[in-house]
DNA sequence: CTGAAAGCGCTAACAG
DNA sequence: CTGTTAGCGCTTTCAG
C-alpha cells in the first residue's frame, strides 16, 4: 500500500504538501508540482488509509446499524433506506447482525444473554468510533432493555424504547387497521372476523385497537367470538379461518399475509371463493401475496421510509445538541386487490 | 472518550503498561497495579479505539461485502451466512450496498456507470483496510467487468467471473433442474412444459440443460413448443401457462416461484387443479410458496451455505499465499409438496 | 506558497 | 517486572 510519505519522497516535497494537494487545497503547491503529485499518486494507485484519516480527524462519518435479524423480511428494506439516506449525506454504515433466529430459537429478546449480546455489539461499534447507532428490531415491540453506556445518538427502528430516552420510528398499525376495517365496512361488511397474532404482541394490540375504533365509529357491535388469535404462521391462519367460517363471517382481516395464506387454504377446502364468497385482507405486503389467486389485499408498511427517517434523525442528532427523542409513526399504504368485494348476501 | 493515556496518568504508569495489562499480558505490572488499572478502566468505561489499534497493528480482521442489491430475496441470507462464519472466526464485516434496483431501473450491470460504482465501492473498502471482499450478485451470471486494482482476496457469491482469476460460489442449477425433471418423470410425466426465464439468463441456460439431460436420459423426446420463455415475473408465468395448458402438458416446471404463481392463476381460471389435473414445480423456495393452495413444490437454493463457503474461502485466501480460484457449485434441496402428483391420464 | 513539527490512540520492541 | 521510545498514515497548525 503506497502512502503519502512515499509520494512525498518521490516528488521531493513534504507529506503535508502531498496531503494538501491530494485534498484539493488550492495553492498548496505550485502548478507544476501539483500536477506531478497528482500524477504520481494516480499512477501508484494511492488510496488514503481511512483508519489513519479518521483517527486523526476524530470523525468517521459512519453510523452503525444493529439488526436483530437481517433475514427477517422487513430488515433489508429498512437497512436499504438507512443506507440510501446516508449515502446522500456522505455517511457510511457498519452493519452488525445479531442473527437472533438462528442464534437462539424463539423468544429471546428479554434474556440476560441477549442483553449481553446487545451490549457487546454496541460496545464494538462505539469502539469503531461510529457516530450513531440504529437498532433495527425484528418485530415491533417495546424494548425495555436499554443499554446504559451509550454516549452517542441511538435510534430504534421497528421497535421503541419503554422510556422516552431514545427516538424511534415505527409505522402506524392502528391507523392502518382502522383504514382496512373502514374499507371493508364501506363495502357492506359487518360480520368481519379477525385473525390476530399473539395477544401480547404490540402489532396485535395496536391493530385490534384500530379495528375496534372503526367498528365502533360505524356503530357495529363487535362480537368477541370473531376475534381469533394465531401465531403469525400459516397453519394458525388455516385453523382460525375454520372457526371464523363456521361463524359465517363475510370478511376476514388477517393480521399478516402468512396467516391469510392459511385462510386461502381453508376456504378452498370448503369450496368457498376468496374475493367472492368471502373477502380477505392481509398485512405486510409480502412480495408473493400479489400472486395468490385471487391477489391478496394487504397493507404495505413503509419500511424503506422507516430506514430513511431513522437515518435522518440520527444525522440530525449527531450534528445538533438538542436531541430528538419521540416515537414517530409513519403511515402505511392500503393495497386493495381482488381478494375483497362488496358483501354478498 | 477515555484513552489509555488518561488511565496511565491517573494510575501513574506508562501507556505501554496500561496497554499490556488491558490486553492481558501476564506480568505486565505488579498484582496490585494490575488490579488498579483494570478497575480504573472499568469504572471509566474505557474502550479501546479500534481505529488506532488497527492502524498500529496493520490488521483489521475485517472483510467487506458488496451486495448488488440487499433487498433482493437471496441477499440477506447470503450475508447472514458470511456473517456467521466470520463471527466464528473473529472477523468482522463491512457492508456496502449498491442498491442497483432503486439506483437504476433495470439492466445495468454492464454499463460504464456500474463499473465506476463497483470500482468506487471496492476502493472505498480497500481504503478501510478490509482484508478481503465478497461480491454478492443479485442474480447468477458471468461477471465480465473485473476491477483491476484489487490486491486483496476477492470472492464472488451468486455470480462468477468470466476468467478464472477469482473464486466464486454458486449453486448447481443444472443438477437441481435435472433432479426435478427426473422426479416428474418418475411420477409418469412425459409431457412436461417448461417456463424459463429470459433465454440469455445463466439460470435459464443451466436449468434447461439439466431438464434436457434428464429427458434425454429417459428417452423422452423434447418438443420445442413446450419450452416457454418468461421474464421471471408472475404475469409472464400466467401467460406462458396459458400456452402450455393449451398444449395439454401434464406438468409444468417453472424456473421460479413467481412465475409458478401465475400458473396457479391460469389453472384456476380454467378450472384445473394444481396437484391433481396438472403438476407444478417452482424454483427458489420463496417463503410464501409453501402457502399456495396446494403448496408449491420447489427447489431451495443453499443461500446461507453460499455465504458460509465464500467466507471460508476468503479467510483461507487471506491467510494462505496460494489462492483458491475456481467456481464451486453447491447442491440445492428439492422440496416436494402437494403441487405434484403422479400423472393422471 | 511551503514544510517542519506535533500528534490522533494505540502497540511493539527493547532497554533498564 | 516495568517504562521509554518509536511510529502506524494521516492532517493541521504555524512559522518561514
Amino acid at each position: 500500500m503506497v502512502t503519502i510519505k512515499e509520494i512525498a519522497r518521490i516528488t521531493g516535497v513534504s507529506t503535508a504538501t502531498v496531503s494538501n494537494v491530494l485534498n484539493g487545497k488550492s495553492g498548496a503547491a505550485g502548478k507544476e508540482k501539483t500536477r506531478e503529485i497528482i500524477d504520481i499518486a494516480n499512477s501508484m494507485q494511492y488510496m488514503p488509509n481511512t483508519l489513519a484519516k479518521n483517527l486523526q480527524k476524530k470523525k468517521t462519518n459512519t453510523i452503525g446499524i444493529i439488526t436483530e435479524d437481517l433475514t427477517v423480511f422487513n430488515a433489508p428494506e429498512i437497512v436499504d433506506g438507512i443506507d440510501a439516506y446516508c449515502e446522500e449525506n456522505s455517511f457510511e454504515i457498519i452493519l452488525g447482525n445479531m442473527r437472533l433466529y438462528k442464534r437462539y430459537n424463539n423468544d429471546f429478546t428479554d434474556t440476560p444473554k441477549h442483553h449481553e449480546l446487545t451490549d457487546m455489539m454496541i460496545r464494538s461499534m462505539i469502539a469503531k468510533q461510529v457516530e450513531g447507532i440504529i437498532y433495527v428490531g425484528y418485530h415491533c415491540r417495546e424494548i425495555n432493555y436499554l443499554p446504559s453506556q451509550v454516549q452517542i445518538p441511538l435510534v430504534y427502528a421497528y421497535c421503541y424504547p419503554g422510556k422516552d430516552i431514545y427516538p424511534s420510528v415505527i409505522f402506524d398499525d392502528e391507523k392502518a387497521a382502522k383504514d382496512v376495517t373502514e374499507l371493508l365496512i364501506a363495502k357492506g361488511h359487518k360480520n368481519i372476523g379477525v385473525i390476530c397474532g399473539p395477544a401480547a404482541s404490540y402489532h396485535t394490540k395496536a391493530r385490534l385497537k384500530g379495528f375496534n375504533s372503526a367498528m365502533t365509529k360505524h356503530g357495529i357491535k363487535i362480537k368477541n367470538d370473531i376475534i381469533m388469535y394465531g401465531d403469525w404462521d400459516r397453519i394458525s391462519g388455516y385453523r382460525m379461518a375454520a372457526r371464523l367460517l363456521d361463524k359465517k363471517v363475510s370478511a376476514i382481516f388477517s393480521f399478516n399475509d402468512m396467516m391469510a395464506c392459511g385462510v386461502y387454504e381453508q376456504a378452498a377446502e370448503r369450496g368457498l371463493q376468496i374475493g367472492k364468497d368471502i373477502s380477505l385482507f392481509g398485512f405486510d405486503n409480502r412480495s408473493i401475496s400479489q400472486g395468490y389467486v385471487p391477489a391478496l389485499s394487504t397493507v404495505q408498511p413503509p419500511l424503506n421510509e422507516i430506514g430513511r427517517r431513522c437515518a435522518e434523525i440520527i444525522l440530525n442528532n449527531i450534528n445538533q445538541s438538542k436531541k430528538y427523542s419521540k416515537i414517530i409513526y409513519l403511515p402505511c399504504t392500503i393495497l386493495e386487490r381482488r381478494s375483497v368485494d362488496v358483501v354478498n348476501d
